[in-house]
DNA sequence: CGGGATCCCCATTGATACTG
DNA sequence: CAGTATCAATGGGGATCCCG
């Protein structure tokens, strides 16, 4: 192990700290489950089931499972017959917003430059 | 802050749009590519292959590729001996600096919130 | 309704070796 | 140095059924 040089330390923090958000919003599923609940502000099993077009509910249930161990949504079982569970993000959640902001833009501005208009 | 429901229409447009960044993002080492390259402005392969911590050469080819495909990076042979390439970001690469920037950000946070300071 | 369990396919990725 | 080629393994994720 050799000393690197100080201005790299820099950057490999920055790396991983992109890293730690990557992997906490991996999967081609999770930023569009997100968008769905923050949309709605609460959101039912079905209805973002509904919402994210061609996903599983294995898939959704594995991921919203991965996003309440993340605290980025609370899981609320309502008692209804039959019950319904409820899905809303936390505060912590909520600061995801301004990334998915400039996410929707940036992929907007994307499809024009590689499509055209 | 609050996120209020307008059209439906309105929303499946900003997912879509979300997804078609993170589409072009996928993958666990496109972010930290662009970030590797975007640190040192220009940067060789091997080089990066050095800085993206686990890639194989095969993976950073391919991912590369696709980058370029995207128009975010531009690749250029120089007549070094070996040859050597030179990748650097385009201009429209660049448009996700502040993207990349917030998910640094909001890494680190999310790191303390999880893991604690 | 919300989600767990199972089966199973094929795309992604790693390892290794090779080339211009 | 900057990739390509090939083989093999793994696991992501779809389809389907099931259960409280």
């Amino acid at each position: 192990m050799t000393c690197q040089p100080r201005q790299n330390d820099e950057h490999k923090k920055e790396m991983r700290a992109v890293q730690d958000s990557m992997d906490v919003l991996n999967g081609k599923w999770k930023i569009s489950i997100i968008s769905s609940i923050c949309y709605y502000n609460k959101r039912r099993f079905s209805d973002i089931l509904n919402d994210v077009v061609g996903i599983s509910n294995k898939m959704l249930s594995k991921e919203l499972k991965e996003l309440e161990i993340n605290q980025l949504i609370k899981r609320t079982v309502l008692d209804t017959q039959p019950i319904t569970v409820q899905y809303e993000l936390t505060d912590h959640g909520l600061t995801l917003k301004t990334i998915i902001q400039h996410l929707t833009d940036w992929g907007i501005a994307h499809h024009e430059k590689i499509f055209g208009k």
